[in-house]
DNA sequence: TGATTATCTGAAGACCCATTCATATGTACA
DNA sequence: TGTACATATGAATGGGTCTTCAGATAATCA
């Protein structure tokens, strides 16, 4: 009756164990190319870290200068430097250089997606818990 | 003419320099709080493992079993195991027990949604390619 | 019951990543 | 020109994570 009995079907010349190989394949067909998927987890990666996601998230607003985001983000300068130069690698964002000031805005509107739809799940998850921005200060 | 001179504001007893405090504060204020930007940084770390991702993309059109989930994704049966055990713990998959057989299933609905917008987001990115699954076999 | 099969698990190793400290670059201002 | 300032960078450290290997668990079948 079911097909769970010991199928095999040749994948990159290795034959490897399957149950439902039509299946398998049709999934096979269907999936990214593995240069897609390697960038999309590095997307996701960029976004992995709560440090950056408060970058990023600050800078959903507009633009902000170096030292605003470490404020707005409780981080070190230095640890805003280089997460932003990471995400400058990746143009997730970019600069406008003014004076020794350094302007940092959102560049990646796929990103701007991502970070509108988890901060609005977030929101709605707790819709029902009023407590919002306590402990500053 | 400029704010740019040095101002300084008190955040979590600390004083901190920034440039444009009113904003600053504004930005605080909409940030998400740090529980929550932590839960959102930890999904979007399980969606930055290609081999993850993978896994997660089969399972877009339903339920499939570990050995074919490895087929799948050309990885060893062990490697996703250990996978789909980090995905469990986070109620991002969900299993179904059928004799020696697992079948796992998408569970987080969150989470189908950010894979939806990725793959839709890399097919678009790549519509002029019309190369699609090409190496297989 | 014993053998086989499917999945799970723990430990170990290699690799990657975020932060800090110190210093560099480059701009503004006196 | 020299000092103060904003940001950038390099090296190092500490912690985290993915994979593999070996073995464990549990279910089917003879």
């Amino acid at each position: 009756m079911n097909g769970s009995s010991d199928n095999h079907l040749t994948i990159d010349g290795c034959a490897v164990r399957v149950v439902d190989a039509p299946r398998v394949a049709a999934v096979r067909d269907r999936m990214p190319a593995a240069e897609d998927l390697r960038g999309t987890a590095e997307v996701f990666g960029l976004l992995s870290d709560p440090g950056r996601l408060r970058l990023l998230v600050a800078l959903l607003d507009g633009e902000l200068c170096v030292c605003d985001l470490a404020a707005v983000s409780g981080q070190s300068e230095s640890a805003v430097s280089h997460a932003l130069r990471l995400l400058r690698a990746h143009r997730v964002v970019s600069v406008r250089r003014a004076g020794r000031m350094a302007y940092y805005r959102l560049e990646d509107a796929h990103v701007r997606m991502l970070l509108d739809l988890a901060v609005a799940h977030t929101e709605h998850t707790h819709a029902l818990r009023p407590e919002h921005g306590e402990e500053s200060r």
